[in-house]
RNA sequence: UGGGGCGUCGUCUAAGGGUAGGACACCUGGUUUUGGUCCAGGCAGUUGGGGUUCGAAUCCCUGCGCCCCAGCCA
């Protein structure tokens, strides 16, 4: 197998410990999302890894909410993280929640301070900020450093029990204010809140900060290596510091590069931020690099995994060019999306040597990837609609589809000859008359003449009507990230609503969450806002087109 | 410039002392009733400088560049 060939850094690093016996051959491992916001793409890197090595190793992954900030999460959130995941396709083996272990995270919390290893102090957030000094200079002590052990489990237990307001006072580790690590300059470990938890109510009001509890979550369920992204990496020193003095199972924390993507934000801030200021239409808006809008986008999960595949683990800072990603997901989609026919912006014709009162049923092949998918009938009539851009009245060189005189072929119909243009007062093309030839019926000719495009087309009378949602990338520079105004950058035209779209009646029987390719267009997904009268279709990513790219080619020499 | 990381085709990622390979992107050409798919080919890379070695992307030294850290966020 190949996959055996290549071992990124961490199963190197496993495949060592199981050779050394260091965790007993074990791996388990976690995915630990806080529950203040949704999943997105970058996530879903860190879910492939941590439920990947699991599965790969015969190990066990839980999914584990890192609730300890209550202010910021929110029980929809837990329920979104877990649909997602599933989707992605991963089950996990326990469901935790850091809120779980809070009364023995604060029994630890209490040995550290027996131990002499932590201190209540007094100081304001703004006073340990000034003393936490810079990246060059020490810290300084606080004063409240060399309070007595009893004052400190007194004062702690008060803290506790709600005596004191929040921001008044707050549990610190005793490490070193001077240490060249500003992690390590006596870092807070709770903070009193007076805040409802989404899991514990108002049983707490004090809250244990990530470094404290992390570890203690990790090694409380006997993770074997505890996989995060580098920004963490400065905090391992913290990590290992607390369970080391506790003296307690301890699991070791790696760290590989997180997920950025060409065009798109990852920062759930900032996600939250397009969200809210209405730039899109929710968490789940399709333009949106979240699980749930990739999926209302018509992406198919297995597409997300094998794009994890081939990104790879490392730790040098990356950006993925969306062009890979959408390149997975249209091999998966050709292999199983049913091919139909839809015309996007409607242009009529009409056939002037077909009978007005006849209907011909001709086939057409569902997937041409896939035989059993099998075929369909296609209504044929002498009103027609042909797509806008496959029309030119003047048309440039290598435009190979209809124009005045030109013969082409209908996708599984007849040749047709466009013999006349006709126009309204203010000169638009309204209209086509053109001829058909009988003797190609199937789209084949006898006489083996050859035809430049075969081009799409529904019948009028015997079509519906549709919306079709066009999406394009919501920003149009590549690395979003970098602007100060997300703004400034915001693609204008990430949206195009299309509302007089024609589809084949064949399409009235596609279900919502159906993935379909309209012939020459693009891989669709039938969204939930349709309704039985108007389907509604999100372009989940458009067909390779290289006549659009030699448009674009040629409208670039002309400028 | 304190500490911690990282530098391989345009973008990702392999090669862990022995031919710098793959994917995407891009460019040719072929097949084709989707200007899709498929097929064939091409372009293109080791951060600079020293050193060790028969041999260095890989080991050593030294520059340069990029990222992260001064939340009572995670």
């Amino acid at each position: 197998m190949n996959e055996n060939k290549h071992r990124h850094f961490i199963q190197r690093i496993i495949d060592e410990d199981n050779v050394t016996g260091k965790f007993d051959n074990r791996v388990q491992t976690r995915f630990p999302p806080e529950p203040n916001g949704h999943l997105h793409i970058g996530h879903a890197k860190a879910i492939c890894l941590d439920f990947g090595i699991a599965k790969e190793y015969g190990g066990k992954c839980n999914l584990r909410f890192d609730d300890t900030n209550p202010i910021a999460e929110e029980e929809e959130y837990v329920d979104a993280i877990q649909e997602d995941v599933h989707w992605l396709g991963f089950e996990w083996d326990k469901l935790c929640f850091a809120s779980d272990y809070f009364q023995q995270m604060h029994d630890y919390a209490v040995q550290l301070i027996n131990q002499g290893d932590a201190y209540v102090c007094d100081l304001s957030a703004d006073d340990i900020r000034q003393t936490r000094g810079t990246l060059k200079k020490p810290g300084k002590d606080s004063p409240f450093r060399k309070r007595s052990i009893e004052e400190n489990v007194d004062l702690f237990k008060r803290m506790k029990n709600g005596e004191f307001p929040d921001g008044s006072r707050t549990l610190r580790a005793r490490i070193d204010m001077a240490h060249p690590n500003l992690n390590m300059r006596d870092p807070v470990i709770y903070r009193i809140m007076h805040a409802t938890h989404h899991n514990t109510g108002n049983n707490w009001c004090i809250y244990p900060m990530y470094d404290w509890a992390h570890g203690l979550e990790d090694s409380i369920e006997n993770i074997t290596h505890s996989l995060c992204t580098t920004e963490f990496e400065d905090h391992r020193p913290i990590y290992d510091w607390f369970l080391d003095r506790l003296d307690v199972y301890h699991p070791q924390q790696i760290e590989f590069a997180r997920l950025n993507l060409s065009y798109t934000l990852m920062s759930k801030r900032k996600l939250k931020d397009l969200v809210n200021g209405g730039y899109v239409n929710g968490w789940d808006d399709p333009r949106m690099p979240t699980l749930s809008g990739m999926r209302r986008r018509g992406y198919v999960p297995r597409s997300i995994r094998k794009f994890m595949d081939e990104v790879g683990i490392a730790k040098r800072e990356n950006v993925m060019e969306i062009a890979k990603l959408e390149a997975i997901l249209r091999d998966e989609l050709n292999k199983c999306a049913e091919r139909r026919m839809a015309v996007l912006n409607p242009l009529k014709i009409i056939i002037t040597n077909f009978d007005e009162n006849n209907v011909e049923e001709l086939d057409a092949i569902n997937n041409p990837e896939d035989e059993s998918a099998g075929s369909r009938k296609v209504p044929f009539s002498r009103e027609l609609y042909i797509e806008q851009d496959d029309f030119m009245e003047n048309p440039p060189k290598k435009f190979f589809r209809l124009a005045p005189g030109r013969e082409v072929r209908l996708r599984y119909a007849y040749f047709i000859t466009c013999n006349e243009v006709i126009k309204n007062e203010q000169d638009n093309i309204i209209e086509l008359h053109c001829t058909y030839d009988p003797a190609t019926k199937g789209g084949s000719a006898p006489d083996g003449r050859k035809v430049k495009a075969t081009i799409h087309w529904v019948s009028a009378n015997d079509s519906m009507n549709a919306e079709v949602r066009l999406y394009d990338r919501l920003f149009s520079v590549p690395n979003p990230a970098t602007s100060k105004n997300f703004e400034d950058v915001i693609n204008p035209d990430s949206l195009n609503i299309l509302n007089e779209c024609r589809l084949e009646p064949s399409l009235s029987k596609v279900e919502i969450g159906e993935h379909i390719q309209f012939e020459r267009l693009g891989y669709f997904y039938k969204d939930p806002d349709s309704t039985t009268e108007k389907p509604v279709f999100n372009r989940t990513v458009p067909l390779r087109n290289t006549w659009a790219k030699l448009e674009k080619q040629q409208q670039s020499q002309n400028n």
